[in-house]
DNA sequence: TCAATAGTTCAGGATTTACGAACTATTGAA
DNA sequence: TTCAATAGTTCGTAAATCCTGAACTATTGA
């Protein structure tokens, strides 16, 4: 039996109910910073299923579908569906104007951090402990 | 009895072991943001008890060590012992060297959110949801 | 030696996260 | 139409993490 409970629809906060705390959690995660770099970096959207391995180990689609959840609900990113698929693009221009320099910061510093993950692996999982 | 699992000794990571993900982490959270963002920018160090009030309700000591200790390991403060007092300065010379503009773009955001904050109040604690 | 001050650790309940299983939604054949 | 394939979401629950009161450690000054 289906459940009657359907899709809900996507949210997007407005500027003004984006926080730096919401931002700065969503990009706090290994996955979800790689992720991020990559949307706002390609000029095109990208699909959700174009990031199923982002990292070393392949990411389960149902994890995936709530790192773009908790990105898209910090205002980090806009989805939208086109056919069968979602299309990502990021809010960075907008992010921009109310905080300015904070994303490039972010994703320069996360530039440098691989840059120097050479010899051995890099980041752990969330802030130590 | 006294257990005998003493004092661990507090523990600052190597420059090299701090994260983009971890210092995200630990400014991610409107407490420590807070408490940060007046480490960073006074000149002399503060002590633990100065922030036993930084946000509209108390926080309890034990719940105020914790953040200091989560700000401690990611590395964005250095914690000494004075005396009977616990002394806190930021760490954000060494940080400005790695990830150049990373900090001060995070508390110019934090400045900028903390002046809209006029009516209503702001930040929801931990990303949305 | 004792009291006061400042902070830490522990234990637990509450909250959050990860992910397999089952689902919805859309499209392009047959 | 109906069906299969593709793409992603939601649910349930086990594991991990967070918050906080109670009990503790550490230091100093009387």
């Amino acid at each position: 039996m289906t459940n009657l409970l359907h899709m809900r629809p996507l949210v997007h906060p407005s500027m003004e109910d984006i926080t730096v705390e919401g931002l700065l959690y969503a990009l706090s995660d290994p996955v979800r910073v790689a992720i991020y770099a990559d949307i706002a970096t390609q000029e095109c959207t990208q699909k959700c299923s174009n990031f199923l391995n982002v990292t070393n180990k392949a990411i389960p689609k149902s994890t995936l579908s709530q790192h773009f959840r908790i990105l898209r609900e910090n205002g980090l990113i806009r989805t939208e569906r086109h056919g069968v698929e979602m299309r990502n693009d990021s809010r960075c221009k907008e992010i921009e104007s109310r905080f300015p320099g904070l994303l490039p910061a972010i994703l320069n510093a996360h530039a440098v951090q691989l840059a120097e993950a050479k010899p051995k692996k890099r980041a752990a999982k969330k802030g130590s402990k």
